[in-house]
DNA sequence: ATACACCCTGTACCCCGGTACAGGGTCAAG
DNA sequence: CTTGACCCTGTACCGGGGTACAGGGTGTAT
C-alpha cells in the first residue's frame, strides 16, 4: 500500500506541495507522522481536512478565520448555532464589499460616459475629474 | 507664505506623511525640491497629484495601474479613448469580482439555512458540508 | 550503480498598500 | 537656549496567501 506522500496528497487536493507545508506551518493542518526516512505520512483524513480549508476560502473565509472555525471544531461544547453565526458574520462580511464594488462599479460607468473618447487627455474628462489632474507632464 | 511640507500636505490630502514619502518611493509622485536644511518643499499641484492617486484608488485601481494611467498621461500622443479603454478593463475587473462575491454570497445564504441552528457540531450541516470535514477532534 | 523523481529544511521572495520605528537634524516659540 | 514639533533616511514589520529556491537526503526503476 503505498504511503500518502506530501506529492500524493497535493495531487489528491489540486494544492500544491509547497501550499500544503504552508498550511502545516500556519497550524491548518496538524504535523503528520513521519517515515522512518523523514518524509511525511498523511493519513487518509488529510484530504478531508486540506477539503474543508478549501471549501471555507472558498466562501470567503482568510486562512485566519479557518483556523478559528477549526478551533470552534475542536471544542467540545461547541454548538451549530456558533458556525452559522460565523457564516453570518462572513455574509455580512461579503455583503459589504459587494456594496462597495457596486458602489465603484457606478462611479465607473460615469466617467465612462461622460469620456467624449476622442481628442487629447488634457481634455479627458476621466483626467480632469480626478481631483485636479496630474500636472507633472 | 510658508512652504509646503510633507505635514502640510498630508494635512491636505488626508493622506499619511509615510504614505506620501511611499508614494514618491514607488515613483507615483516626483520627488520635490528640497529647501536648504532638506525638506521636501512641493510645488501646489502636488495636491492635485495626490487627489488624482486618491481618485483613481477609489475606481478601484492599485498603485501600479495608477502609475500606468500617469505613464499614459505623459505620453503625448496619449489620446482620451485610451483612458476609457483603461477605465472600461477595470470595470470588467470590479464586475468579474462582484460576481465571484454573489456566488460566495449564495453558498453562503444555502449553508445557513440547511444549518439547524441547534445540536451539536459533529451534526453541524456546515461543518459536514465542507468536503469531508474536519476529521481531526 | 546511476539517473531521476521525489522528499527534507530554511530562507527569501512575490504582489498589495501601507505603518512603525530608530536615530538622527531643524525650526519656531517662549 | 531649551523644548517640542516637525523633518530626514533606512529598515523592518503588518496581514493575506502563497511561490521559489538552495543545498541537501531518499526511493525506485533500469
Amino acid at each position: 500500500m503505498e504511503r500518502l506522500t506530501i506529492g500524493r496528497l497535493a495531487q489528491k487536493t489540486g494544492l500544491g506541495r509547497e501550499t500544503i507545508r504552508y498550511y502545516e506551518r500556519r497550524g491548518l493542518i496538524s504535523p503528520p507522522p513521519r517515515s522512518a526516512s523523514g518524509y511525511r505520512d498523511y493519513p487518509q483524513e488529510a484530504i478531508g481536512v486540506l477539503g474543508f480549508i478549501k471549501g471555507a476560502q472558498a466562501l470567503g473565509f482568510t486562512l485566519r478565520e479557518v483556523a478559528e472555525l477549526q478551533a470552534l471544531i475542536g471544542e467540545s461544547k461547541a454548538v451549530c448555532g456558533d458556525m452559522r453565526d460565523r457564516a453570518l458574520l462572513k455574509l455580512e462580511d461579503i455583503e459589504t464589499k459587494i456594496k462597495r464594488l457596486r458602489s465603484i462599479r457606478q462611479s465607473l460607468k460615469k466617467i465612462i460616459k461622460a469620456c467624449p473618447g476622442k481628442g487629447p487627455l488634457s481634455e479627458c474628462s476621466i483626467v480632469v475629474g480626478l481631483e485636479g489632474a496630474d500636472k507633472k507632464s
